[in-house]
DNA sequence: AGAATAGGCAACAAAAAAGTTGCATATTTA
DNA sequence: TAAATATGCAACTTTTTTGTTGCCTATTCT
């Protein structure tokens, strides 16, 4: 994914708590969907805009799906910060 | 600005286009506004994000004005990743 | 087997973002 | 001083995003 959609994707407050809580532990489908203060379906289609922008993995298991933080998503981010900060310096 | 208002004014790809181009040289409003396929107006919002979000400053002078990239926005960034990767590590 | 849990999909409504047009003002330049 | 350039602001339209409701299926638990 583009390092642009990569950005929309966090840039949602809604999707980066899901985030910040999948780096603190892990989480299924509807475990992530909880606490927040939307239907399972709304934050069921916050967590497919991470799929697509492969922040998180989802991997079925049984009749729960868990959900994975891809770490090589923030690898792009961080390219794309030194490629910033390296144009600068000058 | 949030961490979140960061990554939304850069999910948008007029806008990291910006960036991109701020970050290899000097611009006035004017000339980061030429070259999109947007009008003069549409282009002015876009940079007004970018203002909001701290990621530009705009300094006024004479008849025109220059648009300064505020490198600091994204060292918030890079914090965010870094307490992310943190978490990650268990 | 029946109930509860985990999840999927689609249609629709509401809210926000993107982009436009039109018009106005200040600063340079010729 | 008149024309050109750089910019601002507001109203309005279009498009996208967000979030909901309703309904359906599969798996697990009792």
């Amino acid at each position: 994914m583009s390092t642009v959609e990569l950005f929309r994707a966090l840039g949602e407050p809604t999707r980066l708590s899901m985030v910040e809580r999948l780096s603190n532990g892990q989480h299924t489908i509807s475990s992530l969907s909880k606490g927040l203060h939307i239907t399972r379906q709304g934050a069921r289609k916050h967590l497919q805009a991470l799929v697509d922008a492969k922040i998180v993995r989802l991997t079925p298991d049984g009749r729960e799906t868990n959900v994975i933080l891809d770490r090589r998503s923030f690898e792009k981010v961080k390219k794309f910060i030194a490629k910033i900060e390296l144009c600068w310096e000058k």
